[in-house]
DNA sequence: TGTTAGCACTCAAAGAAACAGAGTGCTAAA
DNA sequence: TTTAGCACTCTGTTTCTTTGAGTGCTAACA
């Protein structure tokens, strides 16, 4: 059977009547609804055709269609309107990244926030991560009397800072030698890198005050592991009580288990591509069991060439794709022009002064 | 009307029973399981005139009886055993300080994370804020070429630190100048002393590059603020899933709003009273209205003489009061003991070599 | 006088039956 | 090819009935 142009329309309205309702939709109100100005008998016919092509399936026999997996896909890939950015949306954003000028982790998670509330929805996010955490130069600081930070920074520009009290006090100089060993020892390595047989060079090299160094490089190792592991967060999760979907308790319960366990969600993110596109997951295309009636939409962002993060929604396959996926494709794409400038480019000579920003953190 | 011995056994067994079962209890299951050889005739007087001092409640003419806020609190404040820590909780809080003894704030949320899930409800905290966050030291570093950090730490021990991103390099000698003039002209100083006049003063001090000065300050005021602010959190929530209390969306619904409103959490908090005991608060002794079918039981800890937080549960009425405030009570002590040690002391001439921490970083 | 057995009564919760309404598929006519 | 009409199906809601746990009261008993 073939799916003309009519079919199409059918198709498209039964979708989008079902993402704004709810509800089974019957053919009567796809006949008054749309424009084709046909009875709800023929619409009744064309719809037995789509469910035959298995885009639409029936809850049980006397109630009205609801899109297939295929049904949405379709949708997606071929039917639905872009959606328009509205001044509003692209002010909210705004106003998160003015918000939390500072800090690298807060502006994602700021931008995620605001995202959540935009949509509706439940976010999941990935902080920036480097492919490699490569140490590019380490300094203990000597802060009070009583403790000294540890400050590691990576070859991709991130910065990871560590604190260490100490019950006694440590000279200036002691400070100074552990600054040169360090960085002599292990700039340039990896987190695999920094093994026993590095730490050891490293232990001879300083001599003295053995404790100190080994809980400075035990901070080092934490950092860097830091760097390149991947951080997943979740944000906006209760905006699920709004949906009719979730409006029993095991549902709730059931998406709440299933988004605090965090393998799950390490495989919702690896099932990202790599080329960089957004990825749409709908029902039972989800590779995770107790999330597919939901869908899943992801969208890369870029720091610099060697960092980057995800953005994305869960929610019920009944979610409105096309705002969410422009609003997402803007969002991403500001989120990589806002950090790109101020974290990627950090050698161009540019005339201008300073951008302020903080991040990487405890 | 007295309450004889044989009625406070009476209430006692109801409470308890109705902690467990979460059902009304009956006069027939009380005369079978107490050992007071009372036929089940004899419980219901006894139980009649119980609800007549008001201790007890029914549900409706023909159910069991439940206890009221007023039952609830003469068995806390005068029946209840007192619940023996196990060995096995003792273990759980001991791994939870174990493995994070890195850091202030991460150590309080993996006891409350702990505490949460030993006692199966969610629980309320407030990481460790000082009653005034005098500045005691800043000290400015060059991170790499890019990047300095700004490290402020406070009289009571809290050291917090910021990134900063500049554009362009910076000299070492203007980083050493920055350094002296922000100590000569905050130390000691609180966040309201922080103002225009001190502000105006440094830099006409500093002359050049008046840009990073003022994104400096910001980062210092920043810092100070966050370190007289009361950072709540909230731990476990979605263990209300357990309570058949909580079988109903409406009332998940209420509870999620409730505890994610930061006013309500405030509000909580400052119910404490500040003799260092453990406060109480059953049913509608609860000061938020949304939450006046349930209990809230907080404890503080301290770090230093200005350093303090606060640990706590939320969850229904009917909540094992005896191991909720032996187990709150073991944990907030061990761990003052555990962060007094490490942190409150520092300026002791203690031989040992020392202890890693970090904390307040970001 | 305190305790207990017995009994009538109450009420919520669960199950069964009746009903309304939205929607379908099919047929026959336009 | 489209549409009107009609019988049929199925869910959700309402109403009614039944069941059972628990009470309060009374009268008898130790």
């Amino acid at each position: 059977m073939a799916l003309d142009e009519r079919k199409k329309v059918i198709l498209q309205a039964v979708v989008e009547d079902y993402i704004n309702t709810a509800e089974p939709v019957g053919s009567r109100s796809i006949s008054k609804k749309s424009d084709l100005n046909l009875s709800a008998a023929t619409i009744r016919n064309e719809m037995g055709d789509l469910e035959e092509m298995g885009l639409l399936t029936q809850p049980h026999t006397s109630a009205g269609r609801v899109p297939s997996t295929l049904g949405y896909r379709l949708y997606v890939d071929n039917l639905m309107q872009k959606y328009e950015i509205t001044a509003s949306e692209v002010e909210k954003l705004q106003d998160a990244v003015e918000l939390k000028m500072k800090e690298l982790d807060k502006i994602v998670r700021a931008v995620a926030s605001t995202f959540s509330n935009i949509t509706g929805l439940p976010v999941i996010g990935v902080l920036p991560t480097a492919e490699t955490g490569l140490v590019n130069n380490i300094k203990v600081v000597a802060v009070d009397p009583g403790a000294i930070m540890v400050i590691i920074s990576d070859k991709s520009g991130i910065i990871k800072n560590k604190l260490l009290r100490l019950k006694t006090e440590t000279s200036e100089e002691y400070i100074k030698h552990l600054n040169e060993i360090l960085n002599e020892n292990l700039s340039g390595l990896t987190l695999s890198g920094i093994n026993l047989n590095n730490i050891m060079k490293v232990q001879t090299a300083v001599g003295e005050n053995p404790e100190i160094l080994t809980s400075v490089l035990e901070l080092v190792h934490e950092a860097v592991s830091e760097i390149d592991t991947k951080q997943i967060f979740v944000e906006g999760l209760s905006n699920i009580f709004s949906f009719p979907e979730y409006n029993n308790i095991e549902k709730v319960k059931e998406i709440f288990s299933a988004m605090e366990n965090k393998e799950n969600l390490t495989q919702l993110i690896s099932a990202m591509p790599n080329n960089g596109t957004i990825k749409v997951m709908i029902g039972d295309e989800v590779p995770v069991e107790e999330l597919k009636t939901n869908s899943v939409i992801l969208a890369p962002y870029r720091v610099s060439d060697k960092l980057c993060g995800v953005i994305g929604v869960v929610g019920p396959a009944r979610m409105d794709y096309s705002k969410i996926i422009s609003v997402l494709e803007y969002f991403t794409n500001q989120l990589s022009d806002v950090l790109g400038d101020k974290f990627g480019k950090r050698n161009e000579p540019i005339s201008a002064l300073l951008e302020s920003g903080s991040e990487g953190e405890e």
